[in-house]
RNA sequence: GGGCCCUUCGUCUAUCGGUUAGGACGUCAGGUUUUCAACCUGAAAAGAGGGGUUCGACUCCCCUAGGGCCUGCCA
């Protein structure tokens, strides 16, 4: 039997870190296996489910390059489907209508709570309806026997019968709830390993019988611990970004999100840092551990630094010049342009993120006059300047404007000025850079050209 | 309240009864040095606590503590 996943978000907010990362388990599975990954919509709740989180769902998923198999599948869609399913455990008797009233329930509840067991309904084993067109909500008749999940990653959990409650199947209203569609959904598509995450642990001993109420045989489950923010509590908007649209603003690559995420909670042993497709091979289910894991954007930075020095020029480019254009006021004339793109195969070495990409370009992109900050201004001394004039001379005449050559001929000024490089450094980059990052001297004459250096001495003699 | 799950350096993790408990990120120190980085070298840093089982427990069992999830006509 071929092996399908499926990620199924429910459509009420942005493509979250959590889901991310569940949504690439299912992936690496599914390649691991030769199998299917599908995605499936959960939108039976009407009021909160929006076409936006729809489409910012799937942006996320493109972004980070997990492909899913086949079309969308969108959950209320198939309510007839669910509806009719229904009406078989009725046939089965394996469910049954539910007269109670709202405040029966509660007294109900409130009664099996006070008895440290779950909700039965009154109804489950029959009864007469209180009156003809009296509304009712169809209930699972939960087991008595204890419910077996042999999780891929928790192992054994038994739940017992007396723990697992009469729960709803379809509203008053005949829409279904979300116990009933997933169970219907995932045996219909064929679904064979459902990894999701922690939260749902529990869950599964309510979805099991309803599986069995159809005469069904349940699929695997896998449940993976969730995430935590950096301080050990549950993700939150306190911990801020948790969206992966804004993880791609704050200038990480998918490829290293990937990478970071696959990691929080699974091994293969050692601690390379992977590709998903690295990944796919290799990935066991066994491997992920059961302890939920916190994020560490430390971590992340240095995994996104290494993802960005094997990263082609001509993308970073993009994507610096696109950050760039949402997140700076910087305006880029076009001999900027072209200076930072020659400087990218240099500039991505240094830089953790494309924000800090965009950092380290600053220096070329900047208009004369500089703005000097206060420890470049206080570099340019007087004698300082007199020092800058004659360099200006000596680098006019520079043949080679390379920074091999350009770091040689600074080291001969200083030689013939009778002083290190260290009186000569600290001048020169307050006028090639007014105080902003930049690299070696030698490197960053040459990305500045040598009329644009030439002139930003000037300013400053 | 009830049920279920989890617990190795600060963080992510390796270890699947016998290791000086390993690696990575971070941190600290030193080196390099013209800023910021990068880079090189080195260091500190862990089995929640208590009982068992065993010749021997991080590893198996129990208890405690702490954390989490579920307990909805939300998903």
């Amino acid at each position: 039997m071929s092996v399908v996943t499926r990620f199924a978000p429910s459509p009420t907010g942005y493509l979250h870190i959590g889901g991310a990362r569940t949504a690439l388990f299912n992936w690496l599975f599914a390649k691991r296996m030769g199998g299917k990954f599908l995605l499936r919509i959960e939108d039976t709740d009407r009021a909160r489910s929006t076409p936006d989180a729809i489409s910012k769902i799937i942006e996320g998923l493109d972004w980070l390059d997990l492909g899913y198999d086949g079309q969308i599948t969108f959950q209320y869609e198939r309510a007839p489907r669910h509806r009719q399913a229904v009406e078989e455990m009725l046939k089965r008797g394996t469910a049954f209508r539910d007269y109670s009233t709202p405040e029966e329930t509660e007294a109900q509840r409130n009664a099996a709570h006070a008895e440290g067991r779950a909700l039965r309904s009154p109804y489950r084993d029959g009864g007469e309806p209180p009156s003809a067109d009296a509304p009712f909500v169809v209930r699972l008749r939960a087991p008595d026997d204890d419910v077996i999940n042999d999780d891929l990653i928790q192992g054994r959990v038994t739940i017992k019968g007396r723990d697992i409650d009469d729960l709803v199947l379809l509203r008053a209203n005949g829409d279904p709830t979300y116990m009933l569609s997933v169970v219907i959904d995932d045996h219909d598509m064929g679904v064979t390993h459902v990894i999701r995450g922690d939260d749902h642990l529990t869950n599964a001993a309510r979805q099991i019988p309803n599986f069995r109420a159809m005469g069904w045989t349940p699929p695997k489950f896998a449940h993976v611990p969730l995430i935590h923010g950096e301080d050990g509590k549950k993700l939150s908007k306190r911990h801020g970004a948790q969206a992966v649209h804004e993880w791609r603003d704050m200038g990480y690559l998918p490829e290293a999100m990937n990478a970071y995420l696959m990691r929080l909670g699974w091994s293969p042993g050692h601690d390379d840092i992977l590709t998903k497709e690295e990944a796919a091979p290799i990935f066991e289910i066994s491997q992920i551990g059961k302890a939920p894991s916190r994020l560490d954007f430390k971590k992340l930075d240095s995994v996104n630094a290494h993802f960005m020095g094997i990263a082609h020029d001509e993308r970073l480019t993009t994507l610096l010049f696109d950050y760039i254009g949402a997140h700076t006021t910087l305006v880029l004339s076009e001999k900027s342009r072209a200076r930072v793109a020659a400087a990218v195969p240099l500039l991505k070495k240094r830089a953790k993120t494309i924000k800090e990409l965009a950092d380290y370009a600053r220096f070329l992109i900047a208009e004369l006059p500089l703005h000097m900050d206060e420890v470049a201004a206080a570099a340019l001394k007087d004698d300082v300047k007199l020092r800058l004039q004659r360099l200006h001379a000596r680098l006019a005449s520079t043949e080679a404007w390379d920074a091999a050559s350009l770091g040689s001929t600074l080291k001969a000024f200083a030689t013939d000025e009778g002083v290190g490089l260290g009186q000569i450094g600290p001048g020169l980059r307050a006028a090639l850079t007014g105080g902003t990052p930049a690299p070696d001297l030698g490197q960053a004459l040459e990305m500045l050209g040598r009329e644009e250096a030439l002139a930003r001495i000037s300013d400053q003699v």
